[in-house]
DNA sequence: CCAACCATGTAAGCTGTTACATGATTGA
DNA sequence: TCAATCATGTAACAGCTTACATGGTTGG
């Protein structure tokens, strides 16, 4: 029963209200949430799934069918969000750190976001070293002037996530 | 016929000089390029559908199987190279986008180098137009300060792609 | 009244993942 | 000789996408 990205952003998006499965689809598609595709094929067949591993409970209210977040819902969803940012996280999906941070939004403690900004920082950190160090070695003198500037897109991209992080350390702080 | 990202970053490494499998496969695993997976069970059927579709060839030389890029290799490569950048592309998949870019070193012609980067420069700009006017809009009054940092940082991650689109055309122009 | 939007779903198909499986070669 | 690395593959499964399908409601 491994719960996918887009249950998580589901389960989130529900934790703090109930939503029907056209509402949730809304989502998606008007605001730049994730990159999670909007369409029915997609969002139904998940809601299915949590509801089949009572992490969802569907009530229905006058035709339209209110997804509700169960406890063993918010207790997936707090896990997940928990969970402390890796290098492997950040390097294969940065995109779904950020909605791990988006939706920590719900802990009443402060000290876990900042632990989580933190775990980020570091996390970043050490992949640009990698990459650094990867430019200094060997390997990169294969790489032709494309190949260069395509890593140093991703070594500046990296340096924006890590300045983001101390910046939205701060904005808790203060 | 459709071919997967994955299929072209395989035709792009061919085409320089013929390959294994499993040199592919190291280069997934000891550069960082694209965030493919180096798993046999990913390489081994993409070049099966790649060579099953006349895009690669297998030659057998001492045990090895080695992959060459046909001519119709060329052809869907460099017209999958040459498809100008799009604000959903950069949106969804910049990763791909990158990979474009990184694969365009084999075009003898600085020009289409410097277009792909003006349109890359210009997706990018439009996307952090949008990314603003939804802060700016009702939309984002509803956002908490997770939210809103989430947002940032979307922001500023394209803003860096952005600078980084000027400064590679100037390496080119120079 | 009719177009747009609300609202929910299914079916086929593709891609890629993990895990399993095998065997050759090479360097310590 | 034995562990590591080279080298190639298959099978089961999960997940998402596109396309198809249906019907209700509401505002101009």
């Amino acid at each position: 029963m491994e719960i996918s990205i887009l249950g998580y952003a589901l389960l989130g998006l529900t934790a703090g209200a109930a939503q029907t499965g056209y509402a949730l689809r809304k989502i998606f598609e008007d605001t730049p949430m994730g990159n999670f595709s909007s369409s029915p094929g997609s969002i139904y067949p998940a809601l299915k799934k949590l509801i089949k591993n009572d992490l969802l409970e569907q009530r229905n209210v006058n035709g339209k069918s209110l997804h509700h977040i169960t406890d063993a819902g918010k207790i997936a969803l707090k896990s997940f969000l928990r969970t402390p940012v890796t290098k492997a996280e950040i390097q294969s999906n940065i995109d779904h750190t950020l909605l791990r941070f988006a939706f920590l939004q719900g802990e009443e403690d402060i000290s876990i976001t900042l632990n989580f900004l933190n775990t980020f920082e570091n996390a970043v950190q050490s992949h640009i070293d990698d990459l650094q160090a990867f430019m200094k070695s060997e390997s990169a003198s294969a790489l032709t002037l494309h190949g260069r500037l395509a890593m140093e897109n991703g070594i500046r991209s990296f340096q924006a996530h890590h300045a983001w992080s101390i910046y939205a350390q701060q904005e808790f702080s203060s």
